[in-house]
RNA sequence: GGCUGGGUAGCUCAGUUGGCAGAGCAAGCGGCUCAUAAUCGCUAGGUCACAGGUUCGAGUCCUGUCCCAGCUACCA
């Protein structure tokens, strides 16, 4: 059972506007937001936040590349990014991006919180530059007879720059940071993660950079280096202030969403936050840098950090620089919103990295949603139809009633990994009991009933009545409880059934899910059953194999 | 190199405190007909990476070897 706050909030990382969205990126997405509609089903008030991350000297070259400002170019990625999202029924309650003016001054503020607590200073910071990508970590630098270069990038040599920056203090809290990964051994999961990065805490902290000279195109820091103020008398910036560095502007989204600073009682509502669910390439920024700002703010640390895996394609990662991902808008037209959000969840483990091809997306469609789920359903709401006329039979007690007797495990299992965020393990435990459901009706076998009921055998309609309402009861839990993951499936489904679905959009706004997931919960209400449309139509392999099929994807 | 986690049926993976190797998908066979050629039942003979060891008995513990992945700080 859910721990029932008083509020949930919700975050993803924010995506680097620099490329377009691919479903790798939007995969963690998918997963927030189908737990940001549970947390709203079970009444909890939700917030749930995601968005872009738009500044960056690399942004601002690949708008001059296409002549165009940095803001038209990061304007139009957004476009793309929210038009997937869309498509995919992602349903922020905030949209941030960092060029959002109440984001800039959160992300100064925080550097002012971190300046009168003395945890930073100005430093030099220096290393190998590579013109194309910026400074290289040492370890990944070549000693060449031509010079020092980066392995991406072997024709440009490496310069050595030094530049003054800002430095934040993370050494100063290296053991407040190791006591409060001990203390709290559900703050960063899953376990592996957690370890890793104690690991990293243990083998000592460094001070990070968190300033870079003006490019231009980034949020101005607002201090100078002999500690005065950076804005000038016509609240301009002082360009040699220069700019906040990533850390300091991308992780501050977070707060910025739930009201800081501008809002007080809302960030103290919304604050910290439940759930940031992350990848496992940022876990250290998430899991080390970005509490130790926030104590250094005087804020607190987030409840819970969750690292999920990367989609891999033939066992490498899915990066639109090794052009093997997926576009959103081909996968949501070839599985629909729902099933594109089915499949992807329940393919790829959340705890883990996961190989996925379109082959075993098409594969689990068909066998979860058109055969096992979607025929479920179809097969329910005809029989119905065909033998009742159309009114809805009640469920049997569950004492009476395999599937009723089943389901209060079967929910409490689903429950508890969803909660746990593996998802994939929940839908997993739903669908045993549509395996369940389909086996119930082999072994009533009601058409056999049917004719037991022309025969005018006696008991035989009450019986008809009893399994009958039996599968529809269950189609009903299984589809709602499901609607998190498929909220576009479940108002169908509900309709067939001749119930209503009380829910908005956003999943907001009816009666607490654990209520309507008891077993009868709708037991003594009349209702009329609509006619059988399949839910989720098959897809013929034939035909994906033909065409629409994104290269990447697509058959080796 | 160091640390961590893995290598189990064609594919994806479960395997609790050591006790006759499991699930789903895919494939083959059979049944049924309410249903989206769906569903239900049966079938799968996998040296549990390899080699040793402990034990009455090891996928499950110990040692060694091989292979894979992750982490080993400033990329968003």
């Amino acid at each position: 059972m859910p721990d029932l706050r008083d509020r949930f909030y919700i975050t993803t990382s924010i995506a680097y506007a620099n490329n377009r969205p691919g479903l790798h990126t939007l995969y963690e997405v998918i997963g927030a937001d189908a737990l940001a509609r549970w947390y709203r089903m079970c009444g909890v008030p939700t917030r749930f936040q995601t968005g872009t991350d738009e500044h960056s000297v690399n942004i601002a070259m690949r708008a001059a590349e296409e002549g165009r400002s940095p803001r038209d170019f990061v304007d139009a990625q957004v476009a793309l990014f929210r038009a997937a999202e869309d498509a995919l029924f992602i349903s922020p309650d905030r949209f941030i991006r960092t060029t959002d003016a109440d984001h800039v001054r959160a992300a100064q503020e925080m550097v002012r919180r971190a300046h009168a607590n003395g945890d930073i200073y100005p430093g030099i910071y220096e290393g190998w530059y590579c013109p194309n990508e910026g400074f290289r970590n040492a370890t990944d630098v070549t000693e060449t007879a031509a010079g020092t270069i980066c392995p991406n990038h072997p024709d440009v040599p490496l310069q050595w720059l030094s530049e003054r920056n800002w430095f934040f203090r993370l050494s100063a809290y290296q053991e407040r940071l190791e006591r409060w990964f001990e203390d709290n051994p559900d703050l960063v999961q899953p376990d592996h993660r957690r370890n890793e990065m104690l690991g990293f805490i243990r083998g000592g902290l460094e001070d990070f950079s968190i300033s870079r000279p003006d490019s231009g195109w980034g949020i101005p820091f607002p201090i100078l280096p002999d500690g005065s103020g950076a804005q000038l008398a016509d609240g301009s910036w002082d360009p040699a202030g220069g700019t906040i560095y990533v850390w300091y502007d991308a992780l501050i989204n977070y707060i910025t969403g739930a009201g800081f600073p501008d809002d007080p009682a809302a960030f103290a509502r919304w604050w910290p936050a439940d759930l940031h669910v992350i990848g496992k390439d940022i876990a250290r920024f998430h899991t080390i840098f970005w509490p130790a700002m926030l104590w250094s703010a005087g804020l607190e640390a987030p409840r819970k950090v969750w690292v999920h895996g990367w989609l891999l394609a033939q066992g490498e990662r899915m990066s639109k620089s090794r052009g093997n991902f997926l576009e959103p808008i081909d996968f949501v037209a070839a599985f629909g919103s729902d099933g594109a959000r089915y499949v992807a969840l329940r393919e790829a483990g959340f705890d883990r990295d996961s190989d996925v091809s379109w082959d075993v997306f098409t594969r689990r469609y068909n066998a979860d949603l058109a055969n096992d789920f979607g025929n479920f359903v179809n097969r329910t709401v005809s029989m119905a139809g065909r033998y009742l006329g159309g009114e809805r039979p009640a469920p049997r007690d569950a004492a009476e009633s395999p599937l009723g007797a089943a389901w209060p495990a079967v929910r409490d299992q689903f429950v508890a990994k969803l909660e746990g965020c593996l998802l994939h393990e929940a839908l997993a435990a739903l669908w045993e009991f549509v395996g369940a459901g389909n086996r119930f009706v082999e072994a009533e076998q009601p058409w056999v009933i049917a004719r037991a009921v022309k025969a005018g055998e006696e008991g035989a309609a009450e019986r008809m009545r009893g399994v009958l309402g039996d599968l529809v009861e269950a189609c009903r839990l299984v589809a709602l409880a499901v609607a998190p993951v498929m909220p576009g499936m479940a108002p169908r489904v509900m309709q067939q059934l001749g119930h209503e679905y009380a829910y908005d959009a956003d999943g907001n706004g009816g009666p607490a899910i654990l209520d309507e997931l008891r077993w009868g919960a709708h037991a003594g209400e009349a209702g009329t059953l609509a006619a059988a449309v399949p839910l989720f139509p098959r897809i013929e392999v034939e035909t994906v194999l033909d065409g629409e099929v994104p290269e990447a994807m697509g058959p080796a």
